[in-house]
This record gives C-alpha cells, structure tokens and sequence, in this order.
DNA sequence: ATAATAGTGTCTATCAGACATTATCTG
DNA sequence: CAGATAATGTCTGATAGACACTATTAT
C-alpha cells in the first residue's frame, strides 16, 4: 500500500518528477581554524593562507574551501586540510555556522566553521603557486588576539570587548573583536576565531581535546603545557595531575618532555 | 592605490565581473527544536508539523524552512517560528550544521539546527491548509526519546545507546537512536534532537537557559520544575536555591506558583 | 655538586549533595 | 486545624586551588 500525495504521486514518481527549481542557493564552504603549538611549547601557532585574488586580495585568511555535492561539511573539512596541509588524522569538530548574507562580497556564501588540533607544527606546503601558507604565533588573551609572523612581517591585532546581547528575555555575554592594527583577516574569520576559542575553553573542562594537540605518548609536563596555552592561564602541576589522572595510562617507559630537560613517564591517553 | 589582481582588475571590477557559475549548491534549511510545557509543567512539549508532501509523507517533522537569500540563519528561524506558531522574542540558538548528502531524498539540503525555548505552551495554528501542528509530549532520558500525542493517536519511540566514535587520535562517547516504534520522524530530525538535548544539558551548567521557558517573572518552586525537566533529573531545593540565587532578583512581591498550592515570592531574572 | 624539574603530600576554602527544620499558607 | 509546601539551616564528602617537600637527573 503506497502513500500517495495530494497530486496522486508516489514516493518514487514525486522525486522522478522533483525539480528544485531555481530558489537562489547559497554557496557552502568549510572554514578551519588550525591550531599547532611552537616546536618548544613556548606557545600556540594558528595557520593561515594568502589570499591570492579579489576580494580580500593578499589579506591573510582561514583555510577553507567549497563543500563538494557528494560529501558533508566534515569530509569537506578534512579533504580541504589534505590537500592543504596533507595532514590526515586530525581531531577536527564543528563549531558554527556563519551566514550574514553580506560576509562575502562575490556572492551568498554560508561558511561552517571547524576547529583542526594538531600535534605537530606541520611544514606548510610553501610556494606553491597560488597558495601561500604559513604559521603564524596566536596570543589569545581576554582582551585581545594577536597574530604575527616577523619572518614574513605580519602583525595582525585586535581588541576583545565584552557586550551584553538579548536572547528571548534573557541577555547573555559576548566576545566582540575590534582591529587595532593596520592589517586585518580576511572575511569574518576573526569571529570564527573568537568563537572556535570561546568553545575551545568551554570544552576543555569537560572533553579530553587538549590531548589530540600531544602525541599520541606524551610526558605530563608537556601535556600540562598544552592545556595551559589553550586556557590561557597556568596550573598547579598536582591539582594537573589529579584532574588526568583517571584518563592517562602510563607505558612504563620514560621519554624526553619538549618542555623540560630531564626523563620523564610516557603516558597514553585510554 | 588600488589592488590589483593577476589579471589587472581592482576590486570593484573583480567584484563587477564576478560569475558564481554553476558549481552544484546546496539547498540550506533551518530546523528547530521547539520545546515547551505542558501547562502544569507536568512535563516538556514539543512542536511538530506534519508533512503535507513526499518525502517522508503524513511523517511529523520538526517546523522549520528555507534560508532567504537577503537574511541569516538566525533570522530565517525567527521568520519560520512567527509564520508557523506566530510567536516572536523567542529564545533561540544554533545548534549544529546537519549536512549528510542524501538526508534529503529531493535534492542536496544541509539544514542548520537551532534550539528554540519558549515559556507558554502557545496555541499552535491548526487547520492552516498544508500546515498541521500540534504539541507532543516529549520525554528525553539516558535510554530513550518518546515523543507522543494521544489525542491524535501518535506514539514515536526511539532507544538510545552509546557508542564510542574516534576524532583525531581521541575518542568521544555519542549517543545514537534506534526505532523502536511503527512511527518515525521525517528526515534525520532525531539526530537534530538527540544533539539538542545535550547542548541543551550541558549549558544548563553556565548559561541562563531555563530562564527563557519561565514567565518573565516566575516563582522558584516553578523554575526548579522547569530545570528538573530540561535536566532529567530532580534537585534538592535548597541547593538549587543557592545555584540560582545570585542571577534572580525579587520583586517584592508574591504570585501563585504553577507547580504549587501556596504563594510564593516572585523573582526576575537578574 | 648543583640547579632544575619530575613527582607527591597535604592543607584549606568552596561547593554540590543530602536531609532536617521552621514558617506560612490554603482548604 | 491539618496537611502541604515555601523557605532556610546545616552536615558531609568531594574537589579545586595553593603551597611545600622529596626524589631524580642533566650538565
């Protein structure tokens, strides 16, 4: 017993005869921020690409690109950052979509942003033709973020301020960016930063993200310098260790913490 | 002195020439996860419209529609929620992009979720042609999501369990439906539920939440009702008293609570 | 040897969980 | 007046924050 609609259709016939019509339809993409640590673990680094043409034409901006028909967003975002990048295997999560109808000056573009943790500070795939990317050193404090290159000369800052927005009847606080320097980012990637950091510091309390920017074995040190640059602020080494350690297991073996100079014990994360 | 391009052309003139062409776009939807009371706060509701068309014909699908070309995600929720309920300063907030290629069996459609809380169980606008809406009783607990209406004979049951999926070299617990009922909802929209209700029970924890399904003035007996339904779970009075009592404010004067025979003090939300 | 740092112990203030009690209202 | 419930008091165990101390190792 086939369903049939108000047209006397199937299932089946309706979607022979479906015809989407030409309602405008926004150009999707996937937007990455990317975040790597220094070699030393002396802070956070955040790739970034050239831009090669209009608009935006040399600004720097996220990595990113269209998602294809037949793949979803996160497949787009972990393809985009193969071939970018040619990491593979890296903890990607979605964090929001942005779609001011205004955002991209060509045309409607809705763009679905993503969180990338990388261990390693990966070498950039340099030189190649159109796209240029480079690393660049993230300050993200309360009051500001800044991100600068002084191999290359970039300086890029901006001030955070925190207003007071209405949701229904209940006001709640947010995170708003003002540029303070000469060069900016292109798009409205700064507010993807803003709020890919603002979900960063909400779910370290709760997930276990701060390990997939660790290798997979890793010394606490190490492991407590990694939390620290993504909250931002320093913790007591017992109360870090404490936190842990019902998630870390430890492999018996010692190795050379980044961080410090001596051996330390190697854990893995359960 | 203007930018300009590898082909010569400033921005303007890029801009000017400019040609989306015809990659494939994806269709963008808004969905919304609509929760009220029941009037004695007995327990939540949720909104359902039932499908007029294929796919999914006579199925009941969480309210939503297409994203204009001229407004944001954002807006579109509002714009749905006002044509198909008629209510306005709702609290809404995005969820999550939903972007399977085939969760649509028409065409390519990525739906952006939203969260939309709301203090009265609003009359729903019954009867409007194509459009059929009603309110469901809703129960969300660690095993199952039951959603049903027995006045209209409608009883949709799903179990919940665990599995552990992998992200980068980490691993993160997800919860995953199974029907277990004759009756099922359209498209994925028990996935959009599913995420939700955790986004829903994890903000619980920092944000005023609860606060847009109360009154703008409410008593506490009441609000602790309206938490213990979004929680799942019971609370003890006087710790929930403490939780709250720094974002409430008295107004000095009293009202009768909805859960409760006495009167008792009235609060608004600081 | 010594400076640095890996690793552990422990004190304290705070807070969530759990009951208990008192005050007040409604039928 | 009696039963219900609004409102508050307080005990306990867990936990985060803070600091101190010991053990080990690279130079």
């Amino acid at each position: 017993m086939e369903l049939k609609d108000k047209n006397g259709l199937t299932e089946a016939e309706f979607l022979a005869q479906y015809d989407p019509g030409d309602y405008p339809r926004p150009s999707v993409t996937v937007d990455m921020m990317v975040l790597g640590t220094k070699k030393d673990l002396s802070g956070l680094r955040i790739l970034l690409i050239k831009r090669g043409g209009h608009p935006y034409l040399n600004s720097w901006a996220l990595p990113g690109g269209f998602v294809h028909p037949d793949e979803t967003c996160y497949e787009a975002a972990k393809r985009e950052l193969r071939e970018e990048t040619g990491i593979k295997d890296v903890f990607l999560e979605q964090v929001y979509t942005f779609s001011k109808p205004d955002r991209d000056p060509r045309t409607r573009v809705m763009s679905v942003a993503y969180i990338a943790l990388t261990p390693f500070t990966l070498p950039v795939k340099g030189g190649d033709d159109a796209l240029e990317a480079a690393w660049f050193d993230f300050e993200f404090t309360d009051n500001k973020i800044h991100i600068y290159n002084e191999d290359i000369g970039v300086d890029i800052l901006y001030y955070l301020s925190t207003k007071r927005f209405k949701n229904g009847h209940i006001k709640y606080p947010n995170l708003v960016p003002t540029l303070k320097s000469k060069t900016k980012l292109a798009f409205d990637h700064v507010e993807i930063i803003v709020e890919s950091m603002k979900k960063i510091r909400k779910e370290i309390e709760y997930t276990d993200l701060p390990f997939s920017m660790a290798e997979v074995s890793f010394t606490l040190p190490d492991l407590q310098v990694i939390y620290e640059l993504l909250l931002g602020h320093k913790l007591y080494k017992a109360n870090f260790r404490i936190m842990v350690a019902d998630r870390i297991e430890p492999l018996g073996e010692k190795g050379k913490s980044i961080v410090g100079r001596r051996m330390s014990e190697l854990y893995i994360l359960k």
